[in-house]
DNA sequence: CGTATTTGACCAGCGC
DNA sequence: GCGCTGGTCAAATACG
């Protein structure tokens, strides 16, 4: 398919549509049999398992099919040319798109994975996540609004400024008993309409908004 | 009154 | 060992 035509059309914003999307979670296995996951380090990354819940606004559902193409396209996710550093972490960046449905409702959003070329930092983080069973992934995404529904519930436990971006980053956990899963939001350093929302962690309870 | 947010303090990891 | 930094805690506060 021709990726050109699925991305997000120029000038949609995700405020135009984020006040009624409530998200369920999605599993998300292209990614995989595309052969695209994070080579050459995947050895020393076993938590890091291919199959990545990824949390998409609806109205992507079941009936639609996903794609990820990288996003600035040639060279592919692993060879470089379209790498973004994310919070210390080099990550591969992709644009989600789909098929089967109208234009208008394709996620504006962007998926990054990590590709191995990381800080220390970065990198022991990443590995530290990867012994607890912890997954992280991270969505840069054009938006007025920092936190947007993603149909869970999160409650919000602190707020930081830190040194590698001027913006304020926020930390959020998941309202839900005995989930763990967290995340970062904040807006990009070097594009403030966009906001940066890292999930920690996969979510063991369905959504509220699907019950 | 219950729940969510704010915000300064605290802690752990890392580099020097 | 010390200082810096990012992440978390928890008391105070705000809000519905």
């Amino acid at each position: 398919m021709a990726a050109s035509s699925l991305g997000r059309p120029a000038g949609l914003e995700l405020e135009a549509y984020s006040s009624s999307f409530s998200a369920p979670l999605y599993s998300f296995p292209p990614l995989m049999e595309a052969g695209n996951f994070c080579p050459p380090d995947d050895a020393v990354l076993p938590g890091f398992a291919p199959e990545l819940d990824v949390v998409l606004p609806p109205p992507l559902d079941d009936q639609y099919s996903l794609t990820l193409e990288t996003f600035s396209g040639g060279g592919g996710p692993v060879t470089g040319g379209n790498n973004h550093d994310l919070d210390g972490m080099v990550m591969d960046m992709y644009r989600m798109s789909g098929s089967g449905f109208p234009l208008p409702a394709t996620p504006p959003s962007y998926y990054y994975h990590c590709c191995g070329n990381h800080n220390n930092a970065g990198r022991k983080e990443e590995l530290d996540a990867a012994a607890r069973g912890h997954r992280r992934i991270g969505f840069r995404t054009r938006s007025a609004v920092e936190v947007m529904e993603d149909g869970f519930r999160w409650r919000k436990y602190g707020k930081k400024a830190v040194k590698s971006s001027p913006n304020l980053r926020n930390y959020y956990r998941c309202s839900a008993p005995g989930c763990g899963v967290k995340k970062r939001v904040e807006r990009d350093r070097h594009d403030p309409a966009y906001v940066i929302t890292t999930y920690h962690g996969v979510h063991n309870h369905p959504t509220p908004a699907a019950s």
